[in-house]
DNA sequence: CACCAGGCAAGTA
DNA sequence: TACTTGCATGGT
């Protein structure tokens, strides 16, 4: 079977356990912005503490993240966790997006998308999988997002190297799928769904959805991605 | 109690 | 370039 019908029918099986996720959680691109700075190396349930945090306070916004003393947003960011970096990483984001856009989502969305990719990697705090939720989930650009649990997925069901890096399966994947941002936004919502609760330290390939695939060498037991 | 979560940057050799 | 370490709260 090629790589895309395999993918496609990963995406098949998976839209058919979980069903439309809906992924991702926010009322605006700028809040996705700050929800994918947060969520780095941290479960989404941290993660929502502190955007309420924010939102109660007022603070999630372009004018006030970038008024509000470090300390302050800190103290919001806390449930996060790294929060002394993630507010510091916050601001900078903030910084960039006035410097740059006059503090417009909007505006920054016409930069074309791979020299805005460039630029974003360029503001500390920004790595590759932030910069990448940035433009696929508040900017609606066609580039699929990796994570820990992409690359543990599919090294685990041997289609990819295990040491493979971020950009080689960032381009497997936008190689081998049609260019469809709705796709590449569920799609990679549900494998972190399926990462999540099959793939952990003890899996349960059993009942995973994904086990269908067994003809590549796929070695589920006792693998570890780290 | 130990271990880990949807990363990233800075330091070392 | 390749490897190591710090960052931190909250859930299991």
């Amino acid at each position: 079977m090629s790589d895309t019908k395999l993918l496609l029918e990963m995406y098949r099986r998976l839209t058919e356990e979980f069903g439309p996720t809906g992924w991702w959680p926010a009322r605006t691109p700028f809040e996705v912005a700050v929800g994918a700075v947060l969520t780095q190396n941290t479960t989404w349930r941290n993660v929502e503490k502190a955007i309420k945090n924010l939102k109660e306070h007022r603070m999630l916004s372009v004018r006030a993240l970038s008024r509000a003393p470090l300390s302050k947003l800190a103290q919001q960011a806390r449930p996060a966790g790294y929060y002394r970096l993630k507010s510091q990483r916050l601001k900078n984001f903030v910084d960039f997006l006035r410097g740059e856009y006059g503090g417009s989502m909007v505006r920054m969305a016409r930069e074309p998308t791979d020299r805005l990719r460039e630029k974003l990697l360029g503001v500390t705090g920004i790595g590759p999988e932030t910069a990448d939720s940035i433009l696929l989930y508040a900017l609606g650009k066609p580039v699929f997002v990796v994570d820990a649990y992409t690359r543990r997925i599919l090294s685990r069901h041997g289609m990819v190297e295990q040491e493979v890096n971020y950009e080689e399966l960032r381009r497997f994947f936008e190689q081998h799928l049609p260019r469809d941002v709705s796709l590449f936004k569920e799609f990679h919502a549900l494998l972190v769904r399926t990462g999540a609760q099959f793939c952990k330290r003890e899996p349960r390939c059993d009942q995973c959805p994904l086990n269908f695939i067994t003809a590549r060498g796929a070695s589920p037991r006792g693998t570890r991605a780290k």
